[in-house]
DNA sequence: TAGACTTGCTCTGTATACAACGCGTATTCA
DNA sequence: TGAATACGCGTTGTATACAGAGCAAGTCTA
């Protein structure tokens, strides 16, 4: 029984990897209630997979954060207070810092630094107008999301990239987390002037290889998530756009 | 068959934390030599355990970052070259830092300080001796170690902690990982010596509240095992006390 | 009526059966 | 003799059966 209904969406993926992935899309989208357990035959009816993959599923998700194992066995999603976010986008701005340090330091292949480049004369190009429209706020997203990872490649190293994707997974905490929650408003398009403004410096420095201003930029970088986050939780109309907003704890809203 | 012959070793816990804890000191032991795929059968006879703990055990190690996913299925032992090394040493100094500074930020409390104080303490009296025993040597390395807990527990944040447990993993990047494998020689107690100095120092910068200072000597704290590194890759008989040698690609020995 | 004990159910952890896939080998044909 | 194909074995991924433990509800007794 290995051809299951829904095995035809992604067809060459493992039951695992797609459970895997239906199940995150299912916590952050706040389907799954943060503190009460997560039985796992509610998932095969939900799912269309059997216990075995379910369960690697689970086990993958608690390592990356986003389960707690429960004492007397099974999982619970986890939720975050107010302190745990800023932390989480602490070490991804120190992490990030790391990267752009390493990278100044060792130098990055032209090629990366063509992307870079392409990058940010693209977001250049989508702020070039003075308002900002639903499209150009998702191509803003979009090359932000890419010179995120860009720069993760640049360290050029295998291990700094996947300690940094750790860091990556709290939906709030990603580079784009934040940036979603802010879309609209009237500061929404100098925030990214701002932040644009540091992705050029960052390259910048790399480039002139001054490895700790290229560090101190990116963290400064990643706080400007700590703005958004102040300003987010104070707007439940903002909230409802973050990822994995159901995850917060004490949350105002429902 | 839930009584298995070896299950009386750990009562309390699970089939898959024992396999967990067995497969990992098999890794890093070197007997499982990296690059070959890991055939659970084999294990299955090894550990006495059943393929299902097993595949648990597998994908938590893979999480960690000791084993690799290979493209047709199954696990394969990691292997590290010099410069993964260095980067992982980078990586844990880096997240030791930032605890380090938002311990100066936060303030700790009095019990971890006193904690601290009593762990140095301990370490200053293995040191008053000029010369080096196994003995004293095994205390600095429980008290090394102890020393980083509280560090990471000083942080405040289980974000953080959780992060830096993972770069610890690796047993290479570990505090004590490079400190075992330079228990003998000349420079040897010199070098602890140092590294004391390197706690006392940060204690002083947490309580001071000066979080750039206490960070910066993280840092460099965590470059002492790049030395470490540099020496121990010289010298077969240093490799041989360090856990994970095997783990090290291109490597000399054998 | 309240508390404690017992019983039954549901859930997880573990073992095992099954099927598909890949790889190696052997055989056959050109 | 070489290459290509087919067959068989071993391996993983998946499904399911089973057992023990925890939790809740119901009942009995004081």
């Amino acid at each position: 029984m290995s051809a299951r209904l829904d095995a035809a969406e992604d067809p060459g993926t493992s039951q695992t990897v797609r459970t895997q992935l239906k199940l995150r899309e299912l916590i952050v989208g706040g389907e799954l209630k943060p503190g009460s357990r997560i039985a796992e035959l509610a998932l095969v009816d939900l799912l269309g997979a059997s216990r075995t993959p379910i369960r690697m599923a689970l086990v993958r998700l608690q390592e990356e954060g986003l389960l707690e194992a429960l004492p007397n066995g099974g999982f619970a999603v986890k939720d975050f207070s107010e302190a745990d976010i800023h932390d989480a986008i602490e070490v991804r701005g120190t992490l990030e810092g790391l990267a752009a340090r390493l990278a100044a330091e060792r130098g990055i292949t032209p090629v990366l630094l063509a992307e870079a480049r392409d990058c940010i004369a693209r977001i250049d190009d989508l702020l070039a107008q003075p308002e900002l429209t639903e499209e150009s706020f998702n191509g803003y997203v979009d090359q932000n999301g890419r010179f995120h990872d860009l720069l993760s490649e640049m360290a050029g190293s295998d291990l700094v990239a996947r300690q940094l994707d750790r860091a990556k997974t709290l939906p709030f905490a990603s580079p784009n987390g934040f940036v979603m929650a802010r879309s609209t408003g009237p500061g929404a398009r100098d925030i990214l002037v701002v932040a644009q403004e540091q992705h050029r410096s960052v390259i910048e420095a790399i480039v002139q290889r001054e490895g700790a201003r290229a560090e101190a930029l990116m963290r400064e970088h990643a706080r400007i998530a700590h703005q958004n986050l102040k300003q987010a939780l104070q707007s439940h109309q903002s909230l409802q756009k973050l990822p994995g907003a159901s995850l917060i704890r004490r949350r105002a809203f429902r």
